[in-house]
RNA sequence: GCCGACGUAGCUCAGUGGUAGAGCAGCUGUUUCGUAAACAGCAGGUCACCGGUUCGAAUCCGGUCGUCGGCUCCA
C-alpha cells in the first residue's frame, strides 16, 4: 500500500504526481464538481473525471447545452457541498454488485437512463482488477440521506471539506473515449490546490504566460502578422521576423554543409501524378489544400505541396546511382502547405503554410545506423545552440489497429528497430508511442512545451523503406546489381515557424545576441548627434558577428533619451549605444545592456571587443 | 470540423436599448534633453460583416467571417 505524504506545492521531489495528495485532491474536486452538476442538472450522464497536470476535468453529457455562465452556479454549489464535510468512502464490490449499483435508480444519478457511460466503463475493467466505487454522503436536518456515488478507481481525499481552493476554468467539447465517431460530451475543466495562495499563484502564472505568448510578442516585437485577407494560418513575416529566419537558416545551413549535405530547391506545386505515386493522394488528401483543377480539362491538375519528399526523390532517381555516391543528403528549406482544421491553427506554432528545415538522406542498409546517429548528433548541436534544454524524445511507431499506414510490416519492423537500436546506442532517454508514426514510416520526435504548457512536436527523424519502394529507387551496389536505398527524412527545427514561435516564448522575446533581430540600437541624444550616430552604425554594420553583418539601427526620432531607452528596452534590443556631446568630444559611446543596464562610457573598439 | 468564449480607433481597453469614449501610437507645433514615457493642439470609428426585432441597436435575436480555450489531428 502506498503511503501519501502531504506537502506544500503538491509533490515532493521523490514523489510522483500520481501518488501525491494534490492528485487525490484534484480527483476529489472532479467528483465534487460532478456531484454539484448532478444536483443542478439531474438528467446528466457522467462519464470520466480524472485529475490532469494542472487540475482536473469531468466529461458529462448534458440534456441542454451549458454555457460558461453556468459555471458560476456549479462553483457555488461545490463550495456549499464542500462545507457539508461529506465523508468520501471507498467501497469494493463484485462486477455483479457494481452493475446493480449503477442501475439502481433509487441512488441519485444512478439508473438505466443516466448510466450508459458508466456501464461501458465497467465492461472495460479487466477481469482481474478490483472494482471500486467512491461514495460521498450526508444526512440533512430533516434526516434525508444525500449521496453521490461514482464508479472510480480512486484514490480520493477523506472528506469533501478538503476540496476548497478550486476554480472552474472552461468548457470544451470532448469525444467519448477520444473518438471522433463517438458522441461529443461536454468537458468542464477546473483546477484545485491545497491552499488559496497556491491557487492564486497558479492563476497569476497563467496571466504571466499570456504575456510571453508568441502571438502577443510576435505583434509587439514586429516579427510576423496575419491578415484575414491573406487567409487563416498564413503568416506574413515582418522585417524583424524575417531576419530571425535568415539567422536561423544560415546557422543550420552551415552546420549541414559541414556534414556533407547538398542544397536543392524545388517548386511549390507539382502535378497530381507525383503525389499519386507517393501515396499522398490516398493517405493525406484531407490535409491538403484544394487541388488546382482545370475546369476545361485541358491542363493537368496541380497540387500545392504538403511535403517535400517526392521532389527530392525525383532528383535522386533522375540518374543512375552508385553505392559510391551514397549517402546522398539533399537539404532544402522547403515551404509546404497543409489545410489544418480551422480549430487547430495556433499562431505560427501551427500554421497552414510553413517552412520545414527539411532534408532527405538516401542510404544503404549498412549506412542507416551511422547516418541516423549523425542526424541525432546534428539535432543535439542545434538544440544546444538554441539553448533548448527541456524536451522529450518520442519514438512514434505504427498503431497496429489502424489502416492509415503504407508499406509492408517487414519494412516497418526494420525501420522501427533501426531507430530504437540507434537510440539505445546513443543512450537517449526516449519513450515509445504507438500510433504516432508518419503514414510512411516510424519516427523519432522532439517534443517541447510552449508558454501555456502545451506540447509541440519539433524536430523529427523518420526512417522510410516505403517511399523508395513506391518510387522504385535504386543504387548499383558493389556486386553490380541494383539495390534499394533507405530514406531518412529529417528536420532538426521541425519548422522555422514552430521553432521561432517556441523560442520567442522560451526567451520571452529577449533573444540571445546571435539571434536578436536588432542587436544594437544607437540612441543619439540630440539632432547634432545624428550624423555621428549614422557613422557609427555603418562602421558596426561592416563588422561580422557570427558570419553576418551586425544588425544595428539608429533611433533618430526627436524624442527624449529616456523614451528611446524605454522603447529599445521593450523591444528587447541586447545593446544600446548612447551618443551625446561627451561621445562627440571623447569619441566614446555610453553602453547600456538589456540585462545589466548602464555599463558606462567606452570606445567603440572596446565595446566591439566586449561583444565577442 | 466539433464544443465553449470573444470581436468597439493602428494597439490596450471602457461603454447593456436613447447623440461613440480613454490611454498609448499617429499628425502639427514647442522643447535639443545623459540611462525605462517632455508639453500642447489636431485628427482618427459603417462599434467584424449580413439580416432581423424595435420609434430607436455597439447593446437584443439569427447567420457569416475572424480570433481565443479545448477535443480530434499534426511540423
Amino acid at each position: 500500500m502506498t503511503t501519501y505524504s502531504r506537502c506544500k506545492g503538491g509533490t515532493t521531489m521523490s514523489e510522483r504526481y500520481e501518488d501525491s495528495y494534490l492528485y487525490r485532491l484534484r480527483h476529489s474536486a472532479a467528483h465534487l464538481m460532478a456531484q454539484a452538476v448532478q444536483e443542478l442538472h439531474p438528467q446528466v450522464k457522467l462519464s470520466i473525471g480524472p485529475p490532469i497536470e494542472n487540475g482536473f476535468y469531468y466529461d458529462i453529457e448534458f440534456a441542454e447545452p451549458i454555457h460558461e455562465e453556468d459555471l458560476t452556479a456549479i462553483e457555488k454549489r461545490m463550495k456549499e457541498l464542500s462545507k457539508l464535510d461529506q465523508r468520501i468512502q471507498r467501497m469494493e464490490v463484485t462486477r455483479e454488485e457494481a452493475k446493480q449499483l449503477i442501475l439502481d435508480s433509487t441512488i441519485p444519478g444512478m439508473g438505466a437512463e443516466t448510466s450508459e457511460y458508466k456501464l461501458q466503463l465497467l465492461e472495460a475493467i479487466p477481469e482481474d482488477q478490483v472494482i471500486s466505487f467512491y461514495d460521498q454522503q450526508r444526512t440533512d436536518r430533516e434526516g434525508t440521506l444525500h449521496r453521490f456515488l461514482d464508479l472510480c478507481r480512486g484514490p480520493h481525499v477523506d472528506s469533501t471539506k478538503e476540496v476548497k481552493n478550486f476554480k472552474l476554468m472552461s468548457i470544451a467539447g470532448a469525444y467519448w473515449r477520444g473518438n471522433v465517431n463517438n458522441k461529443q460530451l461536454t468537458r468542464i475543466y477546473g483546477t484545485a490546490f491545497e491552499t488559496p495562495e497556491e491557487l492564486e499563484h497558479y492563476l497569476h502564472l497563467l496571466e504571466e504566460a499570456k504575456r510571453r505568448d508568441h502571438r502577443v510578442l510576435g505583434k509587439e516585437l514586429g516579427l510576423f502578422m496575419f491578415s484575414p485577407r491573406v487567409g487563416t494560418g498564413l503568416p506574413l513575416w515582418l522585417p524583424k521576423g524575417a531576419t530571425l529566419r535568415h539567422v536561423m537558416t544560415d546557422f543550420l545551413q552551415q552546420e549541414q554543409l559541414k556534414r556533407g549535405y547538398q542544397p536543392v530547391v524545388t517548386p511549390h506545386i507539382a502535378s497530381i501524378k507525383l503525389y499519386e505515386k507517393s501515396g499522398h493522394i490516398i493517405n493525406y488528401r484531407d490535409k491538403m489544400f484544394p487541388f488546382m483543377e482545370d475546369e476545361d480539362g485541358d491542363k493537368d491538375t496541380y497540387i500545392l505541396k504538403p511535403m517535400n519528399c517526392p521532389f527530392h526523390i525525383e532528383i535522386y532517381s533522375s540518374q543512375m546511382r552508385s553505392y559510391r555516391e551514397l549517402p546522398v543528403r539533399y537539404a532544402e528549406f522547403g515551404t509546404v502547405h497543409r489545410y489544418e482544421q480551422s480549430g487547430e491553427v495556433t499562431g505560427i506554432l501551427r500554421a497552414r503554410g510553413f517552412t520545414q528545415d527539411d532534408a532527405h538522406l538516401f542510404v544503404t542498409p549498412d549506412q542507416l545506423q551511422s547516418e541516423f546517429i549523425g542526424v541525432v548528433d546534428l539535432m543535439q548541436t542545434v538544440l544546444n545552440k538554441l539553448g533548448l534544454t527541456e524536451f522529450r524524445v518520442r519514438v512514434g511507431t505504427k498503431d497496429p489497429s489502424s489502416d492509415k499506414y503504407v508499406g509492408h510490416d517487414d519494412n516497418w519492423t526494420a525501420a522501427t528497430n533501426a531507430i530504437t537500436e540507434a537510440c539505445d546506442k546513443l543512450g537517449l532517454d526516449y519513450e515509445v508511442s504507438p500510433g504516432d508514426a508518419a503514414f510512411y514510416g516510424p519516427k523519432l520526435d522532439l517534443i517541447i512545451k510552449d508558454a501555456l504548457g502545451r506540447e509541440w512536436q519539433m524536430g523529427t527523424v523518420q526512417v522510410d523503406y516505403n517511399l523508395p519502394e513506391r518510387f522504385e529507387l535504386e543504387y548499383i551496389g558493389e556486386d553490380s546489381k541494383p539495390h534499394r536505398p533507405i530514406m531518412i527524412h529529417r528536420a532538426p527545427f521541425g519548422s522555422l515557424e514552430r521553432m521561432i514561435g517556441l523560442l520567442t516564448e522560451q526567451y520571452a522575446g529577449a533573444f540571445p545576441l546571435w539571434l536578436a533581430p536588432t542587436q544594437i540600437s544607437i540612441l543619439p541624444i540630440a539632432d547634432r548627434h545624428f550624423e555621428k550616430a549614422e557613422e557609427i552604425a555603418s562602421e558596426l554594420r561592416s563588422r561580422l558577428f557570427d558570419t553576418r553583418p551586425l544588425r544595428v539601427n539608429v533611433d533618430d526620432r526627436r524624442e527624449t533619451l529616456g523614451k528611446k531607452i524605454r522603447e529599445a528596452q521593450l523591444q528587447k534590443v541586447p545593446f544600446m549605444l548612447i551618443l551625446g556631446d561627451r561621445g562627440l568630444e571623447e569619441n566614446t559611446v555610453g553602453v547600456r545592456s538589456r540585462e545589466d543596464g548602464d555599463l558606462g562610457e567606452m570606445r567603440l573598439s572596446d565595446f566591439l571587443e566586449k561583444l565577442v
